[in-house]
This record gives structure tokens, sequence and C-alpha cells, in this order.
RNA sequence: GGGAGAGUGAGUCGAGAGGCGAAGGCACCGCGCUGUAAACGCGGCACCCACGGGGUAAACAUCGUAGGUUCGAAUCCUACCUCUCCCA
């Protein structure tokens, strides 16, 4: 059954939005937090775990699942959805981040992006054109177009030379792209912390008639002031009829003052990894099990869950775990992260309506 | 009974072989992770202080214990204690 790439604003309570995006693999509720799941695998998850916790839809890479074990191979394979057991939607992440986490092992031109393989040192390159391929072939849902992103703080004509950059990918990656119904690419909005410049770029890709709208090079080192600040009128400068996605946000403080600007859906690696380095979020606060006063403490992270992991564990057990550098720390801990997070998402749609 | 070897920083393993207020690992105690080079990284972990970095002046501590040699000893010598191994 083919269903037609779609989204659909339900509620409004000033600028945050509660919505659903349609896709031929299931639906979307907006706000969305996406799980991230790299390498074709959320760290230390099950995949049916994650489903049941209400993600629906979760992150792939580009750039690690073409080093390993390569977008042919996963092609010949069924596609990610079945390569990985996640039959949802998949959102894929173009290289663009790792242009900037890897900038050590890359050569950036006008064509595009050479990446030296942090495994084996290989070189693979990565133009527009072959990101999105690779986004196909992976089977990706709702694909980014290559980008540039940067560092704050940065330089005014830095940011703005990787913005126009990056604009010029859009285009080419829109190209590449062609028209597939049931299936979406976003522009990614760059600009740093330049309201010129992310004006601009917010314009030039709404020009483009995307189907959904990335903001990208944020929460990379400026205080979250400065962040809100480069929303609020980012935002603005976007098409109300498109879904509005914030790259690799955030905490959960980042996640609601977000979405109270506007924003739509959300990925980050901070539940997954932290709850693998031993740090619970919970309803009251974050909590680090490996300090030495959850030793002996008895309860659970938070009796009132519907999480096992988060409800059925105490802490003293977690801390153990933890501790001892054991598996299941990290599965149990990533496992409330995600609760966490999935309920806040849930907590922030119905409050919206 | 004879022979050989070893004891290192008040958790542990352990480098060291005349200038050491003694490397490093683990453990321990904290902190940090934002489109994942991350089940990882960083800091602290026997003196003193303004706790930011400094300092060897004083006090204090220091390589099993006690002496000795030396300007100077974890390092060399002697004795003792403890442990390990080999031979009887």
């Amino acid at each position: 059954m083919t269903i037609p790439f779609s989204f659909n604003v339900l509620d409004k309570d000033h600028k945050a939005r509660h919505g659903v995006i349609n896709t031929s693999r299931g639906d979307v509720r907006t706000p969305a937090f996406m799980p991230v799941g790299t390498a074709g695998t959320v760290k230390a998850m099950y995949m049916d775990q994650v489903k049941e916790l209400g993600a629906d839809i979760i992150l792939g890479n580009t750039y690690h699942l073409m080093l390993r074990p390569g977008p042919e191979r996963v092609a010949k394979l069924g596609g990610l959805h079945k390569f990985g057991g996640w039959q949802g939607p998949i959102l894929t992440d173009s290289g663009g981040f790792q242009v900037m986490s890897l900038a050590a092992l890359r050569k950036i031109s006008e064509n595009g992006v050479v990446f030296q393989s942090h495994v084996d040192g290989a070189k693979f390159e990565m133009s527009p054109e072959r990101s999105i391929e690779i986004q196909g072939l992976l089977g990706s849902d709702i694909q980014m177009q290559l980008d540039e992103c940067i560092a704050l703080p940065a330089k005014t004509d830095e940011i703005e030379r990787a913005m126009e950059l990056s604009l010029r990918w859009a285009e080419r990656c829109k190209t590449a792209f062609g028209n597939q119904e049931e299936k979406a690419m976003f522009g990614i909005v760059q600009g740093g912390d330049n309201e010129r410049l992310r004006i601009r770029s917010a314009e030039v890709l709404s020009e483009l008639g995307l189907k959904g709208y990335s903001i990208g090079g944020l929460a990379v080192g400026e205080p979250q002031e400065t962040m809100l600040a480069v929303l609020d009128y980012t935002c603005d400068a976007l098409p109300e009829t498109k879904p509005r996605y914030l790259m690799g946000v955030g905490t959960p403080d980042d996640i609601l003052k977000s979405i109270w600007r506007g924003v739509d859906m959300f990925d980050c690696v901070m539940p997954t990894r932290a709850g693998r380095h031993g740090q619970a979020f919970t309803r009251f606060g974050k909590i680090n099990l490996r300090n030495a006063r959850h030793a002996e403490d008895h309860r659970p992270l938070d009796d009132k869950s519907s999480c096992p992991a988060t409800r059925d564990y105490s802490r003293a057990y977690l801390h153990h775990l933890v501790k001892c550098n054991e598996a299941l720390g990290g599965m149990l801990l990533t496992w409330n992260n995600l609760a966490y997070y999935q309920d806040l998402m849930a907590g922030a749609r119905l409050a919206i309506s």
C-alpha cells in the first residue's frame, strides 16, 4: 500500500504544534523524538522495545552504514527495515554531521566530501548525489540532504560559506532524489547563530518546495539561549505546513523549549549514550547511577513508571550493574531513558492538544 | 637440613636499579556526554598552600624492619622478619 508522504497539524498552542506525518510505513505523531540508531541498531535496545516505548520512527546514518556493511549489501538483503527489524519509518542522516564530528578525517570540496574511514582508513567519496543514492539503497523514508555542519563559535564568513555550500547541495540532492511520493527529502537550514544567514537559508530552502525542513548546526557549542533565539526566527521563516526537524537536540529542557518555538521532530544520542554511561533521566532530574550514594538504595528510579527498567529494578542493583560494567546496566538505563523521552513527547503532544 | 628468589606510595597489581616528595594499570571518588570514531572521555586519588596553580623554607611522610656506606639510598652492604620456589 502506497501512502504519500504528508504532514498535518492537528492542534496548536502558541507556536507549538501537535500533528502527524503519514508515511507508507506508518504514522509519526509529532512532536516526535526519534531514537538514534546510527549503525542499524538503537544501541543496547531491541527494536521491539523501542517500538513498545512509543517511538514511531528511528534514525539511521548514511556514513556509518556506508562503511559497514555497505549500502549495496543492505539493499541486497532487503533494505534497512528488513535488515534491522524495524518496520516503521526510518529517517537517515546524510553524513553532514560527520563533516563536523570527523573533521580530521575528511576533505570537503564543492563536489562533496571525501571521508577517510575511521574504521580502516579507506577513502569514501560522498557527493550530495551519492548520499541520496545511499539513503535510497538503505530504503530510508525520510532522507536528509548532504550539508556541511560546522561547530560554533565560528566566523561569520565561514558560517556563510558552509551555509551557501549546503544550499547548493540541497538543490543537487533534490534533483537526485527526484519525485518519490511515499518518501521525503528534507533540506537543512544552516547559518550558525547569524539571523540574516539563517533566514536566507530557510527562505532559499523553502523556495525549493521540499517536504520537510531540518534545522542543523545547533547545539554545537553555543549556549542554549543562542539556540533558542535562532529557533525563534528560523521557525518563523519556514513554511507552516511542513514538518520542522531540529537535528541532534537534545536535553529534555532543550526539547520542550524548542517545541514551544515550533519544532516538530527531534533526535539525539543523549538518552542512549548517557544510559550506556550510567546516567538516568527521570521525572526527578538526572541520576548518575555510578555515584556511591545509590549503593544501598532499594528504590527504583520511579515506581510510578510503566517502563519495567524504571519501575522494577532498584537503584542499588542498577548501581551494581553499572559499576561492574555489566551490559545489562547500559541496557536498562537506555530503556529507562528512551521511555522517559517518549513519555516527555507524549506529554507534550497532550499538552498542546 | 641445604640452596635460590621476593617484599614499593595506610585497596590492588606493578615500573624502578645512586638525585624519587617514586611511572603506569585496575579499583575507588567525582564530572561530562546534544544529526554516535563514545557501553566512552576527563579530573581526583598520602607533604604544604591563597585549592587557580604553585612550592620544596618549615612541619610532615616515604619503598618489610634495624643498622651501615654515600654529599645523596626504593636502588649498594649487613643483620633480622615474612613469603615463594627448588633440593633433601
